[in-house]
DNA sequence: GCGGCTATTGGACGAATGCGCAATATCGTC
DNA sequence: GACGATATTGCGCATTCGTCCAATAGCCGC
């Protein structure tokens, strides 16, 4: 196989170790299913990570960054708080990206016992709670939401999000795809003092 | 060893099956793990279940129908719609039971890839939200309280319990125990229309 | 007390697991 | 064009997995 610098490398292994996680899991992803979807022998895999927990951590981190990234960059680019939570509520779980959250529900379920992925799943958690809470608390200096505890509200907007898209990753038809946008978001409206629609869809 | 009932053994395996799943995960318990926490052979366990994934599914299913049967019951208990919110809150994540709900990280995760899981975690969410929905109706109906639509607030309520639970168990140390309680208590007090302090600690 | 039904045994089977290591191939450097 | 560093190989190792099955043991009705 072609010889690549170890950091070119590196990226191989996490990135064929997302396509099967993918649609294997995260859990039952082998170290012979990534160096097979690699192309090379699955030795390689241990030349550049100490266990296969680093190796899924690795992995899982790469969608989850991403992901945090995007929607930062969108509430970034919002004009003001109030357009950011919009953009947050339309990018946190779009439609297309069930296998994403099915990552993250294998990933929580797996941090009891592979502390690198706890490491990781921790970090990015922290990280889009503190987005939350930073947004929240521009809005409440500009004056146009009211939170008397920014950081719960932001742990309370992104749990709620969380809980109603496992329901709709792990059983499809209890509750709609459309639903968690719109039940989220208008919860948020509610917990924000903001007038009903805010925050929804399209405006 | 002791010749039992074909209904007290298929006890004695699900007991044994969770014994080990609380200490070992749902998906890491295995069969052997399971006929030697019980103290026979390992081939009684697929006399009586066709696949592990049963014997899986069947353990999950008695702790979780234990929780919802003892939150039920407090709740029908309570003296009105309103204090059977309150009674919700506090029993539903006891700060003694991260096994049981670290239990519901692992079978959300599972269900996409095992069917008997699948069915009953699903089974038993809409069993959730059924009860809350049934509880906040009445309410709407006496006048205690108020809801557009009682079922989307059901979900609501249950998912944000869920989200946060999961980040106490998953994490540690992110979110206090007692925070999970005390923001989706006044969380479910906005929504409802309840006065702060209505679900809340104590009263 | 005896016979038959069946709960229970205990190991076989094939496949899979994470990890480690000596041998080999390939690239950049002089 | 040869050399040295190291990326890569390919298999071995010791376990573990779920499932299956013939043999054995214990209880109930007669």
């Amino acid at each position: 196989m072609a010889r690549l610098s170890p950091s070119d490398r590196r990226d191989a292994i996490v990135a064929a170790a997302l396509a099967v996680a993918r649609q294997k899991g995260l859990a039952a992803t082998t170290v012979r299913d990534v160096a097979t979807e690699m192309g090379t022998s699955s030795g390689l895999v241990h030349h550049y990570f100490e266990s296969m927990d680093e190796v899924l951590a690795a992995a899982f981190a790469r969608v989850a960054e991403a992901d945090l990234a995007r929607s930062a960059d969108e509430m970034a680019a919002a004009d003001g708080p109030v357009a950011a939570l919009a953009a947050f509520f339309r990018t946190y779980a779009p439609a297309d990206a069930d296998w994403a959250f099915q990552l993250w529900l294998d990933a929580w379920a797996e941090a009891a016992r592979r502390p690198a992925i706890q490491a990781t799943t921790r970090r990015l958690n922290l990280a889009w709670q503190a987005l939350l809470e930073k947004t929240i608390r521009e809005g409440v200096a500009a004056g146009q939401l009211v939170a008397a505890d920014p950081g719960a509200a932001a742990w309370r907007i992104l749990s709620l999000v969380d809980g109603l898209a496992l329901q709709v990753v792990a059983h499809g038809t209890t509750i709609g795809r459309d639903d968690v946008e719109r039940w989220a978001a208008s919860a948020a409206e509610l917990e924000l003092g903001l007038a009903p629609g805010a925050l929804g869809s399209g405006a």
